[in-house]
RNA sequence: GGGGAUUUAGCUCAGCAGGUUAGAGCGCUACGCUCACAUCGUAGAGGUCAUAGGUUCGAGUCCUACAAUCCCCA
């Protein structure tokens, strides 16, 4: 039995998530009798913490996963964590350093991996606990790691036969730099920012003294490593200069003039300084032009020894020297404000310095070939489709990937050296001598792997794989992968293209991707901005089936959405309701057995085949939405149903029977009706809203353990669309009594008498509804009568065609009464011509389907008939 | 520079396969603590669906253009 009066999540979700947990609910193993449907979580940062876009994109895969297993799906939800090698290592080395005061290098490599793993232990369980407070439904039988075992097999194992195939290949390259994690990036984990910057017009003197040319640079200080000038090829303006020789102020190097396609005839001068060593475009042209590279800034961003007495300078100290140095020489022509795309590392938005180096890199050309015909083909959908494209041009554009990491906290590289014979070998096993030459002096690369490419294989690491597992076997192709559109590069790219080079396969059938929860203002949720929403706050404060249906109410499939704490009280104030109407049905059904007659045998009323006819279509609606991936629909569904029609009306209709007073056979079937609507409804919600759902069904009687392993509501047949007419015409009635009493004032209190005037079939109707109508409307008589003249001194109006006096006399005021009337006959005039015109058009009748017409024709009808009584009325109050 | 999204009631958003008198929540107005619920009930006010064209018997919904805001890529 629900004793408080208002829902207390408190007192219930703890409890249920225990319960679903211990009972082993969320486990599942292979079934092959059984259509599989498992889904793998977009591993959060094993070191993070919830914030709200991991509450939306869980509480997404946790009602698909609640569904597909109500709707008998072999259903698995792997959760897991990544290992997340920059954060990490950086949260590790912080803790060091401000605890211990010592940096990575003081501890070493081994002890600071001890460190890690053991900081792993500590706070690698808090995400994934918090998830259970939201009540995701994970099979924690199956949690997987990034550096797990399995994961880090998988890891090298796909490593050594990219590797033999050529696709890994290790190459002297530039590549982007983050000064501050020291370590290389790969393309997309470079964020470029629009800066308000500085441009620099230089002079360099033509090496013979014959003049001056002028070039144009945002980044001064890397003229030091300058190495040639370049112009257009098309550029006649410079033609003539070709072949001669520049001297680089300061550096006083003496360079080449060169004819190179990639410059911008527009810009600046025309005219460019190519600097290979800190710019990846003039480090092609360094190749094509065979320039040599000078590195004057090195990897800590300090000037090297290549930049003379600039050496051990800041980068933007040494910026602000040069310039102040070429200006004393005279040969600062003008410094002009510049807006530019700065590069800055995604994870501290350092601003990245490129450089050259020796790393590894995967050659993604031929890998991307099966990943782009797969969503080309539509083998894999991405949804909203509109996310196809935004894949499809960037994997056309793919540059290789460098997947080396400075780092110690990952998978490190398979790779090893052989000091004697030079051999450089991958191997899934850790090695005891060079293949080659047998010699044991062999050292393993000291890089690790960017982290993405071990959340690459997630799909099918989790699953086993190398290993030919049953659940491999059985699982994939994964069902769904659900995530915000931000990773599609960076993860759900990688993941199609190992799919295909290791599977044979796509990871996942389809990809659902949602936007991102927003500040109450529509700004993003940042650190930096303190406007986080701590998801764990919100369920404290709301109840987590609250939180998320908040989330996920109202929102279009792809769109951003606002946190508004005014929203979530509405849908905790939802979840009271449903409260509320449980505990009324439970006191009205203590006596109630379900067993005692089915539904095939009872003599249901207009008002019960009502209700079954809209659960029925509630039921169907919520089911094609989750089917097409609108969950913010299929919950408004739910919500309109339970609210407006349940609670308002078919309770309120149904109350005299429970209370007895039209017979136990009524009541009986009252209970019946009542019962079985609630616990589908609950059921239907379910996925949506765990905990308060299960309280309730837990409490209302049914068979089987949960909730969450009952059948979904599935369609019955209890379609009853004459009997829904028939309702709307009487709720249509009880609305404009009480709209007529409302607008008199007439106090609730007051029981009034009302006439009807209507034909005979409508007369049937009212009178099988006459208690309902009295009930509702606050009557305390109600007159049917054939239509004929309006009583005196009563208030009228018309509905349907269907004459309403109320017949208090003291209430009455012509003039007003006159007033009301005309308006609803313009009204009314208004909507017959316009339906009207459109049956007089021979192309709605001809080409408008059948039943659109005949809802049209309908509507004349009763307008018809509505817009005649008014005009009655009419006559007899001015006559 | 290229691509995409958004633009509907005071605010935040829905509107599914073109056919309703365009909806919800919050806010607002009036009345009401009626034995499920004041985290509530009843009734109500409030929108030329950004703009301009077009397709169609019919457009908030499809097409084109334009404006504003935002995002992604270069």
């Amino acid at each position: 039995m629900l004793v408080n009066k208002t829902y207390d999540p408190k007192q219930v979700e703890q409890k249920w998530y225990d319960y679903w947990e211990e009972n082993g609910y969320f486990h599942q193993e292979v079934d092959t009798t059984k259509e599989p449907f498992c889904v793998v979580i977009p591993p959060p940062n094993v070191t993070g913490q919830l914030h709200m876009g991991h509450a939306l994109d869980n509480t997404y895969q946790d009602i698909f996963v609640r569904w597909k297993r109500m709707q008998g799906f072999n259903t698995v939800w792997i959760p897991g964590t990544d290992h997340a090698g920059i954060a990490t290592q950086a949260r590790v080395e912080g803790h060091i350093r401000s605890t211990e005061g010592k940096t990575r290098d003081d501890l070493g490599r081994e002890e600071f991996l001890k460190r890690t793993w053991a900081w792993k232990e500590d706070y690698g369980n808090q995400i994934l606990n918090q998830l259970k407070k939201l009540g995701a439904s994970l099979d924690w039988e199956r949690e997987r790691f990034t550096m797990d075992e399995g994961c880090s097999r998988a890891v090298r194992e796909v490593f050594v036969r990219l590797f033999e195939k050529g696709l890994i290949y290790q190459g002297n390259y530039s590549v982007n730099w983050c000064p501050n994690c020291a370590t290389t990036l790969s393309d997309i984990e470079v964020e470029h920012e629009d800066e308000t910057g500085k441009l620099y017009h230089v002079k360099y003197p033509f090496s013979d003294g014959s003049g001056f040319v002028q070039i144009a640079t945002t980044r001064p200080e890397t003229m030091l490593g300058d190495t040639a000038i370049a112009v257009n090829p098309e550029d006649t303006r410079y033609t003539h200069l070709l072949g001669k020789t520049v001297t680089v102020p300061l550096a006083n190097r003496e360079v080449p003039i060169v004819a190179d396609e990639y410059v911008d005839l527009e810009f600046g001068t025309g005219m460019v300084k190519i600097t290979p060593a800190h710019d990846p475009n003039d480090f092609e042209i360094g190749i094509r032009h065979n320039l040599p590279q000078v590195q004057v800034i090195g990897l800590d961003a300090i000037m090297t020894e290549e930049a003379g007495v600039y050496a051990g300078l800041d980068r933007y100290e040494a910026r602000e020297r040069v310039v102040h140095d070429l200006d004393e020489l005279g040969l600062l022509v003008k410094i002009e404000d510049h807006d530019h795309a700065v590069g800055q590392c995604y994870r501290c938005n350092t601003v990245v310095e490129p450089v050259v180096s020796k790393q590894w890199f995967v050659k993604m050309e031929p890998l991307a070939k099966p990943a782009v015909a797969a969503v080309e083909s539509g083998e894999i959908r991405f949804i909203p489709e509109r996310f196809n494209k935004h894949y499809l041009r960037w994997m056309e554009n793919l540059r290789d990937w460098c997947i080396s990491r400075q780092l110690w906290w990952g998978h490190r590289i398979p790779v090893w050296y052989c000091a004697d014979c030079g051999e450089i070998f991958a191997s899934v096993d850790e090695p005891s001598q060079c293949p080659k030459c047998s010699s044991a002096q062999i050292e393993q690369d000291p890089d690790v792997l960017d982290t993405w490419f071990s959340s690459a294989l997630w799909p099918f690491s989790t699953l086993g794989w190398p290993d030919q597992t049953e659940e491999l076997q059985h699982f994939y192709p994964t069902a769904v992968l659900i995530t915000g559109f931000d990773i599609i590069f960076f993860w759900v790219a990688r993941m199609i293209v190992m799919g295909y080079e290791f599977m044979g396969d796509r990871p996942f059938n389809d990809v659902l991707i949602h936007g991102l929860v927003r500040d109450a203002q529509g700004r993003k949720m940042s650190k930096s901005l303190n406007n986080g929403v701590d998801p764990l706050d919100a369920i404290a404060e709301y109840g987590a089936d609250a939180l998320r249906f908040n989330l996920v109410i109202g929102v279009a499939p792809g769109n951003d959405l606002r946190y508004i704490p005014e929203k979530v009280e509405a849908y905790r104030n939802f979840a009271n309701k449903i409260w509320n109407a449980s505990r009324f049905a439970l006191m009205n059904l203590t006596d109630f057995n379900y067993r005692q007659q089915n539904m095939g045998s009872l003599e249901l009323t207009t008002t019960d085949h009502w209700i079954l006819s809209r659960y029925e279509f509630t039921a169907k609606e919520v089911t094609r939405f989750l089917e097409r991936y609108d969950v913010g629909e299929g919950a408004r569904v739910l919500y309109e149903f339970l609210w407006n029609e349940l609670c308002d009306w078919y309770i309120e209709l149904v109350k005299p029977r429970l209370y007895g007073k039209q017979g136990e056979d009524s009541r009986y079937v009252a209970q019946y009706v009542l019962w079985y609507v609630l616990k589908g409804t609950l059921e239907l919600l379910h996925p949506y809203m765990p905990f308060i759902t299960e309280e309730i069904w837990q409490n209302l009687p049914h068979d089987g353990d949960t909730i969450m392993l009952a059948p979904w509501p599935a369609p019955t047949g209890l379609a009853a669309p004459a009997d829904e007419k028939t309702m709307d015409t009487i709720m249509a009635i009880i609305t404009e009594i009480r709209t007529m009493r409302s607008e008199k004032n007439v106090p609730p209190g007051r029981k009034i008498t009302a006439i009807c005037q209507a034909n005979s079939d409508i007369q049937e109707i009212l009178a099988e509804a006459k208690l309902d109508i009295l009930n509702l409307a606050g009557l305390e008589t109600l007159i049917l009568e054939d239509i004929g003249q309006k009583p005196v001194k009563a208030l009228s109006s018309v509905v349907e065609g269907i004459n309403i006096f109320l017949p208090l006399a003291d209430l009455v005021d012509m003039d007003a009464e006159i007033q009301r009337i005309e308006k609803d006959l313009q009204e009314t005039e208004r909507e017959l011509g316009r339906a009207q015109s459109k049956l007089a058009n021979e192309g709605f009748i001809t080409k408008a389907p059948p039943q659109v017409v005949e809802k049209e024709r309908e509507k004349v009808e009763s307008y018809l008939a509505t817009v005649e009584r008014l005009q009655s009325l009419l006559r007899e109050m001015q006559g």
